[in-house]
DNA sequence: GTTAAATGTATTATCAATGATACAGCTTTC
DNA sequence: GAAAGCTGTATCATTGATAATACATTTAAC
C-alpha cells in the first residue's frame, strides 16, 4: 500500500474527495489492476457530483500514474503505479540508510545554523533551557529525486568543527564519533504526517501529501543526548521492512525479529 | 511529531495551505508552546492571503487543540496538543499489539465475507488466481476512540470455522494457530498514506488525514501464505518505537536492536 | 461500415471560497 | 482611563470550483 497522494491533487474539495476515494479503492485492491472503471457519467452519479468534477479526479489519478485513460475505450487501473523500487530500511541496517543495490544517494544541505534548541528538542536531549544547538536541514536523493527531508539538532558544544561540507557528505553519527563522542544507543519513533509547504517543495510533493516521519534521539555512553533527528520520507520511495520469526522457547510462542538479511524484495 | 491533520481541516485550498503550514511549524517545534503568534493581519500579509482565510485556518487549529485564542490577547501555541498517551508498538511486542498500561482495546468487526482474493493479496500469499479468501475488516479502539483500521485476508481453506465472534475477540494469528496452522514467520512493511472516505469515517478523521500504514504477510512452516494484513493507524494515537544499541564487536561498530523493554515513555 | 460507449472539449450558469473593508469588543500596557 | 493591539463579526465584491449541457472524437463490438 502506497497511496502517498501522488504528485498532484485536485484543488477543490469535491474533486479531492473523489480522488481520495478512488485512490483508497485502488490501494486497497478493491479495484484490481487492469480493471475497467465505471464510465465518467456513472461515477458522477455514484458520487453525486458532476462529470467535470469526476474528470478532475480521474485526470489527477492518471497524471500520478494510478490510472490509464483512453478516449473511446475507458479508464483502467494501471498495473503498477510508477514505483521505481523503493528504498527500504530493514532490521539489518536499522537506521534509514538504504539497502544499496548499486544505487547511491546524494545529500543536499539546505541550511545549517546555530540557534536556541526548540523546547521539544531540549526536553528530548536533556538540555538546559536556551542552550544552543546546531540545526541542519538536509535532503537525500536517489537518482535525482529527493526521498527524505532531515532536520538534525546537535548541542553546539558537541558540534564544534563540523563544517557544512562535512554535513553534506557524512551521516551525522559518523561525524560525531570522529569528534570523540561515544555513541551508546538511540531511540526511534515512527509515525506519519502531512507535508507542509516547506517539506513539500523540498521533496517535490503537493502540500498535504502523506509522509512517513521518524524521530530519533541518540545518546552517548553517559546518557547525554547528542543528536535529535526528525526525518520525513516519501512513502512511495521509502518503506520500513521487518521480518519476524515465530519462535517457541519455554513458556509460549512469541515473535522475534529476524536479523537475517532479506531476500530480494519483489513486493 | 504528530501532525495527523486533526479532526477538522479547512475546506478551501488556501486556508488549508495556511493550516498545514502552521501545523508543520508547530509540530516541528519552530513555534514553541505558549509562544504568541503574529497577529492575524500580519499572518495574512505573510501568506499573501486575506485575514478571513487566515482566520479559517486558525479556527480549525484552535478547534483541533493546537492553538488557544483569546480576543484582545492573541493566539498562542497550546502547550500540549490533545495527545492522550499514544499506543505504541515496540520491539518487545513487534506486532502492533499495544504496550498495555492497564488499558484494553475494544475490537469492532465492520464486515467479513468470502471473496476472490485481490491480485496483490494473491501474489503476496502465492494463491492460485481466483482463490477465495476470508476478508475481514475491523477497527481497534481504546477508550472509545478507534485508532486502527485493519483488513485481513485468510485463504478460505484455512479460515474454516473462524466465526465472526472469533474475529471480534482474538487476534487472527491466535485463531490460526488454534486451527492448527504452524506460523513460522512474517514480513511487515511500514509506510504512510492518506485517509480515504471509508477509513476516515471509521477512524473519525477528516478525509485526507495522514495515516501510518502497515502491510503484513504471515507464512507457515511450509512457506505458504496464511494471512495478509493491511493496517491503517492514526499517527496521533499510535507510534512505532524502537531502541537501538551501538555495539562494537569485531570489525567496526554498528547498530543492533535493543529488545529490552523500554522504560516509561513520557515523550 | 455502423453503432454504442467511452473519453475529450467547450460554454454558460450557479454556488462556495476568498478578498477587502469596516467596526465592535476584549486585554494588556502605560 | 486612555491607547494600542488583538480577536470577533458583518458586509459586499470578486474569484474560482462546480454543475448542466451539448457536441466532437476515439475505440471496440457486431
Amino acid at each position: 500500500m502506497q497511496m502517498g497522494g501522488g504528485a498532484r491533487m485536485p484543488a477543490g474539495a469535491k474533486s479531492r474527495r473523489v480522488y481520495l476515494s478512488l485512490l483508497e479503492q485502488i490501494s486497497a485492491g478493491r479495484l484490481e489492476p487492469r480493471q475497467k472503471l465505471p464510465g465518467e457519467e456513472q461515477l458522477a452519479e455514484d458520487y453525486g457530483v458532476s462529470r467535470v468534477t469526476v474528470r478532475r479526479a480521474l485526470d489527477a489519478l492518471a497524471e500520478n500514474g494510478f490510472l490509464s485513460r483512453r478516449a473511446g475505450s475507458g479508464t483502467r487501473v494501471r498495473p503498477r503505479p510508477s514505483a521505481p523500487q523503493p528504498v527500504t530500511m530493514d532490521f539489518s541496517t536499522l537506521l534509514p540508510q538504504l539497502v544499496e543495490i548499486g544505487r547511491s544517494t546524494e545529500v543536499r544541505l539546505l541550511s545549517s545554523r546555530m540557534d536556541a534548541a526548540p523546547e521539544h528538542v531540549a526536553r528530548a536531549l536533556d538540555l538546559a533551557p536556551g542552550e544552543t544547538v546546531q540545526i541542519a536541514q538536509r535532503t537525500r536523493s536517489i537518482g535525482g529525486t529527493a526521498y527524505s527531508h532531515l532536520t538534525t539538532y546537535v548541542p553546539s558544544r558537541i558540534a564544534v568543527g563540523i563544517s557544512d561540507e562535512d554535513l553534506s557528505r557524512e551521516p551525522l553519527h559518523v561525524l560525531l564519533e570522529r569528534n570523540g563522542v561515544q555513541i551508546a544507543d538511540a531511540r526511534q519513533s515512527v509515525s506519519a504526517t502531512l507535508a507542509g509547504p516547506e517539506v513539500a517543495s523540498a521533496l517535490g510533493l503537493p502540500e498535504g501529501a502523506a509522509l512517513l516521519s521518524l524521530d530519533r534521539v541518540v545518546r552517548d555512553t553517559e546518557g547525554r543526548g547528542v543528536e535529535f533527528l526528525t526525518g520525513l520520507y516519501r512513502p512511495d520511495m521509502f518503506r520500513l521492512d521487518m521480518s519476524l520469526a515465530r519462535v517457541d522457547h519455554g513458556q509460549g510462542r512469541h515473535w522475534e525479529p529476524a536479523i537475517t538479511p532479506l531476500k530480494d524484495t519483489p513486493r
